[in-house]
DNA sequence: CAAAGCATGTAAGCAGTTACATGATTGT
DNA sequence: ACAATCATGTAACTGCTTACATGCTTTG
């Protein structure tokens, strides 16, 4: 999986320049890549390269020249092809697990404040998040059906920040019936 | 984040070679990477040249001589900074929600089949995953605390898994309710 | 006798990131 | 005056992956 499928399938809803697609990217939260330049300029080059794409320069004259980007037949192809190849699983690469796993050898106040940390990251992420899908940016509404996908992708990102952010409390609530369990070995 | 802590991680614990890290790495459900060699030699040989660990060659007459990894105390310091610094937020990429997001172009027997196949590859993974944790390999224990967070790793590794794949569940459903829904439009 | 395990390492490449480079125009 | 927006592109780097290379030993 790379960015190569994203970028087709913004060019199989409508024609986008290199410039509204770093924008779709950078402000979408299902989209995960960070829409720098290198990718999306570089990407839509090899696209073109490769036939799957074409461009149309539109000259402005109080802005620099667009290029406007279609999908070709054969990109569409390639597009429908790779839809209907084997999905992927999710990656659930957490960073803050590492740091997790080794924080034993954290005493108790800083494992409480990392954890407290990483849960207003969660927090402020969720928020931000809640409100991005309170907005609405425009997206594909050719169908009901399309409607339905987009919703329940943005439905499973809120859900799972949600769910890390309730497991997270949880860790902490645990960590502390630990402290007054009278089961326990020598303190940290 | 890289993998540079995650080694400093196991060898905190107690010494290893590259060879039981690659191990490690492997089969462990909440450390992600692949363990494959270049990362793991690599990260080891950069790791001692900057005096984070140190290594002792033990040789045996049947087998390649083995080269045994300890952290020094620099090595240590620096894990816990990290340990103490700014937990990094989960990345929630997930590839087949790219493929869901342009899948209206698809016909509805090859979406129903593609979510199913999803599901499937969920389901498989899980199975895996719960019996992984069953078999529950060597951990650190250092204390009641460390085990608990091991625990609540795994925990969590295992309700992502519960959860996206009820998620894909519930997408399958709502997309045979529309189906069957009066107020839709033309069908695809 | 072939495959898997023990054990270390290197080469080549892909995907993604930040930062650099240019230059007019519009808003604060 | 300064920053942000419009718009395209390049350079340098990090992290990670697969595949290659070697060679002895144990298991099936």
């Amino acid at each position: 999986m790379s960015i190569q499928h994203a970028i087709l399938g913004f060019l199989s809803w409508k024609p986008h320049t290199g410039y509204e697609l770093k924008k779709v990217f950078a402000d979408s939260l299902s989209f995960h890549w960070s829409g720098n330049n290198n990718q999306i300029y570089g990407t839509l080059i090899k696209l073109h390269q490769e036939g799957l794409v074409t461009n149309e320069v539109v000259y402005q004259d109080k802005y620099p020249a667009r290029k406007v980007y279609t999908v070709t037949p054969k990109g569409l192809e390639t597009l429908r092809a790779w839809l209907g190849s084997e999905p992927e699983l999710p990656e659930l690469r957490n960073a803050f697990h590492i740091q997790l796993a080794w924080a034993d050898l954290l005493g108790d106040p800083e494992l409480y404040a990392l954890l407290g940390r990483y849960e207003s990251a969660l927090e402020t992420r969720l928020l931000m998040a809640r409100e991005t899908t309170r907005r609405g940016r425009p997206s594909p509404n050719r169908s009901r059906r399309e409607a339905f996908l987009w919703r329940s992708i943005e439905e499973n990102h809120l859900g799972h920040l949600e769910s890390e952010l309730a497991w997270a409390r949880g860790v902490r609530e645990g960590l502390g019936n630990l402290r007054y369990d009278p089961a326990r070995e020598g303190s940290k």
